[in-house]
DNA sequence: TTTTTCGTACGAAAAATTTCCTACCTTTGA
DNA sequence: TCAAAGGTAGGAAATTTTTCGTACGAAAAA
């Protein structure tokens, strides 16, 4: 199992999430586009790290390499979500679910999307 | 706004919510029973650094100080989720939720708490 | 061909986080 | 009374994470 990722990896793997396969240089241009100021070779440097770690695997046979997830990103997002689950609310999914919804702030088709992603679960 | 806090902050935040104000006594002890294994001294520096960072407060009227968190427990992880779920899924809640529920792991119970509160934000 | 641009590799520095050593004070108990 | 136990403070060390400078090779452009 690859080790966790820090927050400046995670947001690299956002970029290769929502992209697919890329190179540093299109990672780096995203992270300035999307997230904040960070220089090409530190960019680099992270992925070549998460490519130590297994965390990213790479595609070497051009002179770009092409750099992707070793895991997919519903496994990793499932396994962060469990832990974030665990260690703040106990591991109960209706508690976070309450604390989500208890707000004001989610919207009516959000609401809805919910209720009806819950009727399919019970009539596949 | 006190900063947000770090990963072993977070965990003295837990014992905190949980236990209600501590000390830094009590507090090193519930972490090492629940968590894992950390030195007294460590404990007592975090939390000094949390209470210089305006995380914590503390009564020292008494020679054992006693410290609790600034910002109520709702706050802190109506704050710390919104996070997540913006970084990790575009802001969506629904997307968690169904990330959440998706898998087998959810408990029948724990879906049908989620569907009573749901049933409860219609009428309340 | 020569220069400029763009890529990787590597190491070190910087910053952030975490851990612990030492000193010293107060309280407790022998 | 005085040693032992338990508390805080502070600085420094260790670790982890992040950033970047420099070197150097390949490709592209002039």
């Amino acid at each position: 199992m690859p080790a966790e990722p820090t927050k400046s990896e995670l947001e690299i793997l956002q970029v290769l999430w929502q992209y697919g396969p890329s190179t540093v240089r299109f990672v780096n241009d995203k992270l300035n586009e999307e997230k904040r100021a960070v220089q090409y070779t530190s960019t680099l440097k992270l992925m070549q790290i998460m490519a130590e770690k297994g965390i990213l695997k790479r595609d070497e046979s051009s002179m770009k390499h092409v750099y992707s997830p070793v895991e997919e990103e519903k496994k990793t997002k499932d396994f962060l979500l469990k832990r974030y689950v665990d260690s703040m609310y106990n591991g109960s999914a209706s508690n976070l679910v309450m604390q989500l919804l208890g707000n004001q702030k989610t919207s009516p088709q959000e609401l809805q999307a919910i209720k009806d992603f819950l009727k399919n679960l019970d009539q596949p």
